[in-house]
DNA sequence: TATGAATGAGTATTCATTCAT
DNA sequence: TATGAATGAATACTCATTCAT
């Protein structure tokens, strides 16, 4: 019946049931009998269960990353002009993955006891210290960290306006570009306690 | 022995748990254990494993974001001055409850089964209707949205800067007034197709 | 409050829960809810579970049951006449106590474990051999089993048609006292082997 | 080891234990202990402890008892004969399931909460409605009532008798022949209040 | 490439019972 | 006469995983 694409299979299925119903709620039994195949045939395909929410990881979010990473390191140092690249850059390709993104932020609980989680930790990690200037005071730190944080939620939250996907995916890219272009220009942390609360942006 | 204090103590455990591990992942054997009881006292003060979470979520943010509600509620039209003061507002009462926040933000899958999940996402939804105008363009919805989403993540996020909590609080305040300030002053969705991308704060 | 009946408003919800949803389906638990005490209440009055279901079975059959016993025992050898009066006799006692009749109907096998179950056989064992001619053939055995039998589930069976307990009392009684007196006019059983199947009542 | 009969094994040890000693008494750990297997293993044949019991119903009771419903559907208006042919029918394919009736008798509070109890209690009702004149006297009902529980009680009641399984079956055949006879030759209900007591068989 | 059969460790939950107050 | 707080042992059920075929 099915050639060679039953692995294919199991990731698509896998992948919307976990985004569905959570990592520790989606038992490989649900998996198996939605692709009707049996969980003996999973462990055909993939070692463990970590190892077939890694192989989604991989094809999906970490390699994209790391192109995006890679090329933005080739650019050092960090000009405003390459931290908004960075955004239009990593945006695209979070938008083609939307149901891992969702999947990641709703069980961040679950990734930290899988080793993909800390990768995929260590890729914001990156992202972030390339958008963020060292130093940066820490209102600006905030806005960087939000700025990807937005990019992600944005995907999926917003149901109730009926935008379409590409759509919220340009707004969440302006906002996100906002925040980092208000981080860039403060600069390094102003002398400690000089930190005012008052509008500075522009 | 002790008193009536163990179902206190039972809640100060579990919410460590939960928080630490994740709702699905800390079973009723751990809290009991680290307790020093049985499970089967953890069924003598909360009737389920739900009931447990839904006492916390009860105790530590539903009631105080209710007020915080009840009291913008009580002061429409919604300014912008009154906007600033329910993010003051909300962003003290979460932060009294840093722990519970966080729980929130990793195991958004898990409360999708809980109907104190539901409940969670009332209040976020009307908070969000309050500090954003009605037909808010596109990115104005995202700037508000973001701005509830980093007065949470920051209150455990940025653990590298060395940063005490009420810093943090305060600098995920300041971002999230400029982002709600920004949508404010933008007024109703422009006339479809308009949505241009550059920047219009001030 | 409730002056000293306590007792006897746990044997009333007790029997009631007993009969309607049987007895190991029946907590001490519920009882106590319904009853609007703690389970521990029930333990002021009752040393064990079984020691509450005894109650109720001294109370309402096991004593009754000697009391039949008792006449017919003063009266042997057992004529047809005192046959017929043990049922009606032991009718009326076991009609005053329907519910509990039911619940021993439908609960032989919680009963197995119960030493009051014991005691119930032994009752209707030795009201079997009052009705029963030693040596009677295995019809007559059968006859007299059955009317026992009879009385008891024709008490709580027969809901379709509308009639009253009376009448279903005096049914059963009618039934039953046909059996045996048919059971009694064969005699002991004929010579081995002769066991035809036809009839030859009277 | 033992090949595919694994699942048979599993049904013959628990009709074995439900009958010794009730449903509810007997856990999956007892039956899977007996057999030597982990209680997971029940649970790959069988996917709830009810589904186990229902198996048992459909293959030794409900099924058989189908046929002889169906047989004498096919013959309606029902005569005497064919009354006294469906006791023979069912009489016999009980005896092949004795100790499933003995569950059936003794666990009746049991199988109120399972739906094979109601799948049961309607074939029984089937029965009795094809051996019953409709309008029959509430004595008349009495004994065909009596009847079916005559034969399944006798399966496994007298057992001080030292007589083999069939001899028993044959002489609550034979009692159960003669109620349904007796009640057949009354006809409909007479006239109210004439219900008298005395003889008037055949 | 898959399946059938099984396991071991775990889960939430319930129950009868106890005892100090 | 009762209660509040707790226990120990049990229960039905689920899960990721394994392995011979």
């Amino acid at each position: 019946m099915s050639r060679g694409n039953t692995r294919q299979r199991i990731q698509d299925i896998a992948l919307e049931l976990f985004a569905e119903r959570g990592y520790e709620k989606t038992s490989l039994r649900e998996i198996a009998e939605q692709l009707g195949v049996t969980k003996a045939a999973l462990y055909y395909h993939f070692k463990t269960k970590e190892d077939l929410v890694t192989s989604l990881f991989e094809d999906l979010v970490l390699g994209p990353a790391d192109e995006v990473i890679a090329w933005a390191e080739a650019r050092q140092p960090t000009t405003l002009e390459t931290k908004l690249e960075i955004l239009n850059r990593y945006s695209e390709c979070i938008s083609k993955a939307t149901p891992l993104v969702r999947f990641i932020h709703e069980n961040q609980a679950a990734l930290r006891d899988l080793s993909v989680g800390e990768q995929m930790k260590a890729r914001m990690f990156t992202l972030l210290k390339l958008i963020k200037d060292e130093d940066a005071a820490l209102t600006d730190q905030v806005r960087c960290s939000s700025a990807l944080f937005t990019m992600h939620s944005s995907l999926f939250t917003l149901e109730s306006s009926g935008a379409g996907i590409e759509e919220k995916r340009q707004a969440a890219l302006e906002v996100a570009r906002e925040l980092v272009t208000s981080a860039h220009h403060h600069g390094p942390a102003p002398r400690p306690a000089a930190e005012t609360s008052s509008a500075r942006h522009g």
